[in-house]
DNA sequence: ATATTATTGAGAATGATACTCAATTACATC
DNA sequence: GATGTAATTGAGTATCATTCTCAATAATAT
């Protein structure tokens, strides 16, 4: 198992690509950025090491952590593409607190079992999904004073 | 059930908002648009009808479309907010081909029962759930020579 | 008819992301 | 190590969807 750089570097050199040191500084700020995070906040990881790689650069490198299979898009929250470091890590959906913003990760098996039948039944090859649930965390339905009103039949 | 154009009226007065005839002409446009569409879409359908609506109004509008449970934001496809009738309509979730853009529609019910348990789980309200598959379409798939790899068990 | 607000269109502003281009650099080869 | 070539960079500009501003207008309640 390579580390991040190692990967960048080597997904670089396979594509006749540079290793440069802004590419090698990015790569550094990503694995020190946690959770979820934009290009500002690659960007401002970049500020606190010091670096000074330009926000185009840091645009412009996004889409190479994408297709070396580092990062990946996520979720839209807020108005704002949010990536994620998927190297070596469970994919995973998403909860979003419409409220406080706050936002919850889950996995559940049942959601790849139903995306492979659905995928078959439409002969739709997946390159990807993606669950989002929107709506309100424990503490915002406290708060807000929301009532549990469990669906568990709607009417219709 | 009341028609679309009823329902907004009946939204706007609760509200206290005022009927106006470019809400008016725009209920109508949002009447004729079939699948999935964006603001743009709006405002061309309304050219079409010979109104003159502004994009600023069409876009002041459609929050006030969302808010009265008419329409509904349901996809980003390659960068655009699109939006669709909901009001009368059974939910459903969508595939996109990421080569030609073609967007599927399917619903299946065990998607709702999953969400129930893991919002459950997690002691979160629901508001709404969106499943996003992105891939190949079958005649893409034909196009660029995609062969289909069922990952029923995938090598981890 | 009048008063009170909401609404409108036009254009300017915004904000995220992409593009342009001249200067610089990485890397392969000698 | 010097050279050639193509990739990369930062700065600034452009783009594009969406939102905001504001003065003029219009919808409702009284
Ligand atoms: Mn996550
Ligand atoms: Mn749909
Ligand atoms: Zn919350
Ligand atoms: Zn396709």
């Amino acid at each position: 198992m390579l580390s991040y750089k190692e990967r960048f570097k080597y997904f670089l050199k396979e594509r006749d690509l540079k290793y440069t040191p802004e590419r090698e500084e990015i790569i550094e700020a990503i694995v020190k950025l946690q959770k979820h995070f934009d290009a500002e906040d690659i960007y401002q990881q970049l500020r606190k090491q010091k670096s000074d790689v330009s926000l185009a650069t840091v645009y412009r490198t996004i889409p190479l952590l994408v297709d070396s299979g580092l990062i990946m898009e996520t979720l839209h929250c807020r108005e704002k593409v949010l990536y994620e470091k998927i190297y070596n890590k469970r994919r995973h959906d998403h909860m979003v607190c419409i409220n406080c913003g706050k936002i919850i990760e889950f996995y559940n098996e049942d959601v790849e079992k139903l995306q492979d039948e659905i995928c078959h039944k439409y002969q739709f090859v997946a390159t990807e999904h993606r669950l989002g649930i929107k709506g309100y965390c424990k503490e915002c339905q406290d708060k807000l004073n929301i009532k549990v009103t469990h669906s568990k039949k709607e009417k219709n």
